[in-house]
DNA sequence: AATTAAATTTCGCCT
DNA sequence: AGGCGAAGTTTAATT
């Protein structure tokens, strides 16, 4: 880690290229100007702003509000060069394909930071399966159009049902809640659920398997079985929940419906 | 412009509570976990990142690779929340509408760094669909001698046409403008305009595909539709824009050498 | 390698 | 405030 504050020029062109090399996070906070050629072409006129090479080259000018970098080059395939001209430390970004370039004109460095982050952490995107199940109840809709539920985690023979209603031809239909990709094995344990139904009930069953996908061959095993893929979106499910937070949860669980 | 570099845990607290409500710039460097919870909800595990607040609260959280941040909080209507909780900082952004936050928990912290940033400068971006639009209607000798604009922006039933004229032969033409390679989505779009005029004009129409290039099958989609493609350079139109802008207005119209 | 679709898209413009 | 479209979109998945 290296960090150096209002460094003279030649310093900063040093201790940049140098962990440029060395694949080091680097941040600099200084008067600049950018200058972009490639998809289209863009100038930025002096300011203070901040710069960010990541370690795969990755680029970005940041300046002091907003979301969105004002300049940025996408890593993998930049090259840098990092020179002094005219006075001035110029950090040049160009890539092929497509063909870009982002220059940035420091006339004066506040500071420069040089890191070597050590990050493996696993990023994770959900909805819990609970809260799938949770939006399903809140909202049968998510299912199908005209879906009642009877109960909720019903316990039968083989184990417990998630979903367990009736259509709106009022037919039964049985509910397996997968978060991920639906496996052979969700299928199976869904037509246990309905033979398990079927027999109780003597009548008709549907046993429909809710998930954001399911494998190909899966499906197959599904129509063999006489069962039915329902796509069901996480992202929906977690704005379903959300959306029911502002009203109250509590009442709604405490409703009879339920 | 202050620097912490490994600073004790209230410190760091301190300094970023200060800064975060004198809107200052404020990079820290250490080892955190994520949460995020709102349109989705996420989890990263604990690794060493950079994250940023700006001014306006827009709140970035950065991995060592990628052009996008990991976890990120738009400004605007956010607020923060800064403590020391269990031997860890935790950053906490909410905002509301979408209702949503982004905890950030260090349990170390490599450095801060609060500026003042000055930036007003200004941002130009050439070549927009926006100036090419411009450009042809400035002079739409760029699209082809002798075409003369009917109407710009006209709505027709299935949404806007970008330009509405008439050839040197009295034909009625319809121009889509594309500022990059032009895709198969673009030719089918100007077929739909096409297809709308001549059916209110109960007259023959030409439809021009404008744009820097065009993919090969998509050349023959367009020859096989009946319609027509014409280079347009982004940089010509960026150029006839400049020098419409050093002239005066109404001596351009007058200038035959554009 | 190219194409398609999604994104916690963001951002700007217009109604 | 909501809806629509563009973005130097990026990125992941699919062909």
């Amino acid at each position: 880690m290296e960090i150096r504050v209002e460094p003279g020029i030649n310093e900063a062109r040093d201790l940049i290229k140098k962990s440029v090399e060395k694949r080091a996070v680097i941040i600099v906070s200084g008067r600049c100007s950018v200058y972009y050629q490639g998809r289209a072409s863009s100038k930025l006129s002096p300011g203070e702003r901040i710069i960010v090479i990541k370690e795969d080259g990755a680029l970005l000018v940041h300046r002091p509000t907003g979301y969105e970098p004002v300049n940025w080059m996408p890593g993998q395939d930049s090259i840098y060069h990092v020179q002094v001209r005219d006075n001035a430390l110029e950090i040049h970004a160009i890539r092929r394909k497509p063909s870009e370039s982002v220059r940035v004109l420091f006339s004066r460095v506040q500071v420069i930071s040089a890191l070597n982050l050590v990050d493996s952490g696993e990023f994770s995107l959900h909805a819990s399966e609970e809260d799938m199940h949770k939006a399903v109840l809140l909202k049968p809709s998510l299912l199908e159009e005209g879906f009642k539920l009877i109960s909720y985690e019903k316990q039968i023979e083989p184990g417990f049902v998630d979903v367990y209603g009736v259509d709106k031809n009022g037919k039964l239909v049985v509910v397996e809640i997968k978060r991920r990709t639906a496996g052979k094995e969700a299928a199976l344990q869904l037509a246990k659920y309905v033979e398990a139904v079927k027999s109780k009930a003597d009548r008709q069953v549907r046993g429909v398997l809710a998930a954001p996908g399911i494998a190909k061959d899966v499906q197959r095993t599904l129509e063999t079985l006489g069962l039915e893929f329902r796509h069901l979106d996480p992202k929906k499910c977690s704005e379903t929940l959300r959306k029911a937070e502002t009203k109250k949860l509590a009442e709604f669980f405490n409703d009879e419906t339920l």
